[in-house]
DNA sequence: GGTACAATTCGTCATGTGGCGAAGTATAAT
DNA sequence: ATTATACTTCGCCACATGACGAATTGTACC
C-alpha cells in the first residue's frame, strides 16, 4: 500500500506531472528539465528524486550530465500502468500542450547554449 | 492537468487509500469508516471531502447518516481508471487484508453499537 | 593541480497537510 | 421543545513539502 501511495503522491504535483509528460518518448537531462519547468535546478533535482524514489523514472550519469527517462521497461506493473494512466489523461491538457511547444525549442538548443540561457555559465 | 494532480494527490495518502479500498463493492457511512481507520470523525470527514473533491467518491444523506460510495458510474474515465488501478494493486497488500478482516466484523455491528464502541454515545 | 560546471545536498523559509477536540449543523426521537 | 446523535466545520498544533540560494560533489578540460 505504501508503494501505491508513493506512486500516487509522486504524481500528485503539477511540476512533477509536467516532467513526466515531457519525458514521454525521450530522455532529458536536468538542465533541460530546469529550462522547461522554469524552476531552480535544486528544486528540479528534488522533484526528480521523488519520482525516482517512487520508481517512476530512472537516471544515469553521462559525463557531467544526469539523464532521466521514464521507467517503462523492467518497472513493476503498477508503475507502468500509472505512467500510462497519467500520459493518457494529460495528453489533451492545455498545460501539456504549452509545455510540448516550449520543449520543441529547448530540444533544439545544445546544452552549452541552454546553460547560457539560464545565466549560470558566465562565472 | 490539475484534475489529474488532484486525483493522484487524493490517492497519495495511506488512510485515504484504505478508505477507497474499503468502499470496494459496498457503501459505508462515516461512523463505519471511522471505526475502520481508527481516526477521529473529523479527520475522516476531511479525508472523505478530499476524495469527493477529486471526484473519486460520492456521498448522500439518509437521515442522520452520510453514506459514501466509489464514483464508478457516471464518473469521468480518468477517475474510473484511477480507481481500478488502485483497487488492482492494493488487492494483495497486507494492510488491505488486515483492514478487510476488521471490516467484516464492523459490518456485522449495527450503527448504534458501533457508536457505543466509539464511546461517543454516553453523553 | 586548478578551473569550470552540471547536479545534488544543505539550510532556510513560507505554505500545505494530517491530526485532534470543540463548536456548529441537521435530523431523528422523546 | 428538548435531547440525542451523525457528521461537518473551525481552530489549533506538529510536521511535511515546495521553493530558493549557498555550499558540496563529481567529472571534464586546461
Amino acid at each position: 500500500m505504501q508503494e501505491i501511495a508513493a506512486i500516487s503522491k509522486a504524481l500528485g504535483e503539477e511540476n512533477r506531472l509536467r516532467a513526466v509528460t515531457a519525458l514521454q518518448g525521450r530522455e532529458m537531462c536536468v538542465c533541460q528539465l530546469t529550462e522547461l519547468l522554469g524552476l531552480a535546478p535544486s528544486t528540479v533535482s528534488k522533484h526528480m528524486a521523488v519520482l525516482r524514489a517512487a520508481g517512476l523514472v530512472e537516471s544515469w550519469k553521462e559525463g557531467r550530465w544526469v539523464h532521466y527517462r521514464l521507467a517503462n521497461r523492467g518497472a513493476p506493473p503498477a508503475v507502468r500502468q500509472a505512467l500510462a494512466w497519467a500520459a493518457k489523461w494529460l495528453q489533451g491538457s492545455p498545460r501539456a500542450r504549452q509545455d510540448a511547444a516550449r520543449l520543441k525549442k529547448i530540444l533544439r538548443l545544445d546544452k552549452e547554449e541552454l546553460c547560457r540561457r539560464q545565466g549560470r555559465c558566465r562565472g
